[in-house]
DNA sequence: ATTTTGCACCGCATATAATTCGGTAAATTC
DNA sequence: GAATTTACCGAATTATATGCGGTGCAAAAT
């Protein structure tokens, strides 16, 4: 089990991470010469990064308006129980909605926080009453709806 | 002013997106055998996309843990007051701190709702203590400390 | 109903890019 | 300081993307 453990890289690997969240449509020529090397051993790099675990994979970033997702919102969740097979039972049923892009086990006042995203208001309250908060494990729910997005970075900070 | 505007694809087009969402790093020649088509219109609709904005950019995603990102939280966050003018220069500040990847304004309790990838509590506290309360317009935070993540994920529901 | 017009599609040719390989130099180990 | 490993380069090969002319289908017009 040596999974989430910190893999060495250096500081060529670390500028074509950053390069690759930021645009993961570059030519491999390309990037070479970003980084100063030639076409091979850049390769031979970013196959590495990728079958090391460190790039985990390449997606694809939509306009949300552009194809019809108008409300987006965080929604805290508190559970009936905190036990092992309550949380399980919940993130079963979490994850076969497609709506909730996002599920986190937080500290604080809820135990978790979902991000979800969906045609309209009446689509979302929807969502909520027939799916979120019928599953059973289901407490309590605080929603924040987004009013507007200022910064959604695809590219995380490398620690040096 | 056209944009934000909910722009046409068919059921092809929207095979396509979901496809590059899920794995952008797909070769032209299997995305056109997974949608039943031939290269050539196949890119043609590919482009199509990028340029109307539906498919904004490409990504790489990284393991978090393995580049030692070790501590992600979320902040609600309150300003001192709600104007314009704040809200303007909160979001100058923000933006400039690479350690927070996501910045929404929303309704209920704070005013925003910020996303923060950190290396451990230590560097994570230094962060909030001497970069983010020192925002002058920032008045109250509160942190979210995520424990663990169930889903992230980057295909979001197309709506039919 | 028939003609016209305009797309979306295909196959093929060409251009571009990725990938492989053998050899070399530098760094690391013993 | 010799041996071994690792990372690099350039060039050849292979795979992939891209551009183009022609075809058929569907929608619109007559």
């Amino acid at each position: 089990m040596d999974n989430y453990v910190k893999v060495k890289f250096d500081k060529i690997d670390r500028k074509i991470l950053e390069i690759l969240q930021a645009n993961a449509k570059i030519t491999n020529a390309q990037l070479s010469k970003d980084i100063g090397l030639s076409p091979a051993p850049t390769l031979e790099r970013v196959k590495k990064l990728e079958q090391s675990g460190i790039i985990k994979s390449y997606h694809a970033k939509l306009d949300p308006e552009k194809i019809g997702l108008g409300v987006s919102t965080f929604v805290l969740v508190g559970l009936v129980g905190h036990n092992k097979s309550n949380i399980e039972a919940f993130m079963k049923e979490i994850d076969q909605i497609p709506e909730v892009i996002e599920c986190h086990h937080i500290t604080g006042t809820g135990d978790f926080i979902l991000k979800i995203i969906s045609k309209d208001i009446t689509s979302y309250q929807k969502l909520m009453l027939e799916k979120v908060s019928e599953i059973k494990e289901v407490d309590s729910m605080q929603s924040m709806v987004i009013l507007s997005t200022f910064k959604d970075s695809k590219v995380l900070p490398i620690p040096a």
